[in-house]
DNA sequence: AATTAACGCTATTAATATCGTAGCAGTTGT
DNA sequence: ACAACTGCTACGATATTAATAGCGTTAATT
């Protein structure tokens, strides 16, 4: 009953948004978006800054975020933040103040 | 050399920044903040919100997500966020309205 | 021109994460 | 007493990611 009612309150998730939280729950999507976040990186560049994410799936996710417009691929730079994914970055930028006052990963 | 120019003016990813994007990419954690954003939700309720997650991971990220101190257990209730948990909650909601400009996830 | 180095990317197998389902033990409500 | 609900665990099947090696191409160097 109590139960009910808070699902009245709850506006519902909306697709497009479950979508990007799906898509943000992959393993080095968010983190590809923050190292472009000065320039475009190539795919070597790009592996190196991310740390230890192998090759395949750097390469999958490149896909994916190209088929959400977020990046885009540039002949002779590698890749780059679209329009949309300078946007994402914004947010992002969120995230890392926000990860200032967390407690230290070291600590767990 | 263009390459070690550009690593040059790029700041470097901070530990704690990329402790929470490893974080952020695992599979339904960001969503099951985003459900507990208009109150306390328990075990089963927070479940059915997600959709489709298996409980073995749920319960997994409820203990990953109470040692980061984002959400809180109380004893009746269940789950909700904390302080901390409210902040990041704000950070989602830019993530929210991003995702309104974004293409449709059907048209892929 | 020949060589070297860097490039984007693919292939492969092993390790890990997640899913999907069933169900248990404890609590609550009737 | 009973039924329904709770948080949570166990398990095997499936999917994702890791780790490494290396291919074919291009660009720079000698």
């Amino acid at each position: 009953m109590a139960q009910r009612i808070q699902n009245l309150r709850r506006a519902p998730t909306s697709p497009r948004m479950a979508s990007a939280l799906d898509f943000s729950g992959r393993r080095w999507a968010l983190r590809i978006i923050w190292e472009l976040r000065v320039g475009p990186l190539n795919f070597r560049a790009l592996q190196a800054a991310c740390g230890r994410i192998s090759p395949s799936v750097l390469q999958r996710r490149l896909h994916e975020l190209r088929a959400l417009q977020i990046i885009e691929k540039i002949p002779r730079l590698g890749y780059r933040l679209s329009t949309g994914g300078e946007k994402l970055f914004q947010v992002l930028a969120q995230l890392d103040k926000w990860s200032m006052d967390m407690p230290d990963p070291v600590d767990q």
